[in-house]
DNA sequence: AATATGAACAACCGCACACGC
DNA sequence: GGCGTGTGCGGTTGTTCATAT
């Protein structure tokens, strides 16, 4: 038996929001809240509208505060250094934005930033004529031009080295069928490379502990909780301040090391000299064949998932949880 | 001027988690 | 511990507007 729908979806309104039902839903929540309650909330108040939908455009319209559009290019470094750092974490990127929500970030990810920040699939298919014969390619559908990745491809690149320190066996391991990285790609490499010692906790991933264990539930789940909570807001260096005015530094070597080539790339400074990614050429369509994890946390069973599919991890917020610990010096 | 195409944004959908019973 | 329900989240679709042909 399937799960109850969560309102009479025939006797229900769709589609966009009157300014007076914005009017009537806003009115109430600023004089009564939500009541904890969102399906019964357009029912008190008189809407034809699903709970649901009442809840979306609260949070990410009517809310006190809101930014709309204007991203600031501060904004954008933030959004590109925490989606390489934890990926399409919309929620999480959105803590450290006051004012945007998940839905504003994710739509302007999808419309402006990764199109700034790939490239143009066109010009470099076009530029790349032995992209075909790649050996990584022919796993790709070269037909799909909608295969731009869905996430950034310099996450790939982290992947993959993380992938041939756990597992030496592994094709990664090899340098020399690795693609060709861009500068900027490559001083990441080289500065993860320099992580790679027995006193780096970030390549000890395998040493974290599990949910349930003192040393997780003493050290790290209220830690998580810290990055997770909208508490804090992220300062330049990635210093987080916390809402009681302490400052925790959480050590994003990842992203903070490389702001001056970010901020350089996010302005089309071609400085660097990389018109085009050479590595976006060469791994092109190979995303959906990538482990993305240490092969025992992969679910083999869903291999063709992507990394951010639950279905593929054991527990999500202990994924979460993993994911903040590989990248992040929590510590 | 009409039509096609693309960009931007709003909203919906379905899944999974949290939590109370 | 199992079940049902509300909520949060990320992916996807739909709509509108701008620009190109």
């Amino acid at each position: 038996m399937g799960r109850a729908p969560c309102c009479d979806k025939e006797n229900v309104k769709r589609g966009p929001w009157s300014p007076e039902e914005d009017a009537k839903l806003k009115d109430y929540i600023e004089a009564f809240g939500t009541g904890n309650n969102w399906i019964a909330l357009p029912q008190k108040i008189g809407l034809k509208r699903c709970g649901k939908s009442c809840r979306l455009r609260w949070l990410n319209y009517l809310r006190p505060n809101i930014k709309h559009g204007g991203f600031s290019e501060e904004e954008d470094n933030i959004i590109c250094s925490l989606y390489i750092s934890i990926g399409s974490r919309w929620s999480i990127i959105a803590a450290q934005l006051p004012g945007r929500t998940d839905n504003d970030i994710k739509n302007y990810w999808n419309t402006k930033l990764k199109k700034k920040l790939l490239g143009k699939r066109k010009n470099f298919n076009m530029n790349s004529p032995s992209a075909s014969s790649s050996q990584d390619t022919k796993l790709a559908d070269p037909a799909d031009d909608n295969s731009l990745s869905n996430s950034a491809m310099e996450r790939l690149q982290l992947h993959m080295q993380l992938q041939n320190l756990q597992n030496p066996f592994s094709v990664f391991s090899n340098p020399a069928v690795w693609p060709k990285l861009n500068p900027l790609q490559e001083k990441m490499m080289q500065t993860l490379q320099s992580f790679n010692d027995n006193s780096n906790p970030l390549f000890q991933p395998m040493t974290i502990p599990q949910p349930g264990q003192g040393q997780y539930d003493q050290l790290y789940e209220p830690k998580l909780d810290q990055i997770i909570s909208t508490g804090f807001e992220v300062q330049d260096s990635y210093v987080v301040q916390k809402s009681d005015g302490q400052q925790s530094n959480l050590g994003v070597q990842s992203a903070s090391t490389f702001q001056p080539e970010l901020d350089e790339f996010m302005n089309n400074n071609n400085a660097v000299g990389m018109g085009e990614f050479d590595c976006f050429k060469e791994i092109e369509g190979s995303r959906d064949s990538m482990m993305w994890w240490p092969n025992d946390q992969f679910d083999t069973n869903s291999a063709s998932s992507n990394s951010w599919d639950s279905a593929s991890t054991p527990h999500q917020s202990d994924q979460v949880y993993q994911d903040f610990a590989l990248r992040y010096n929590v510590y």
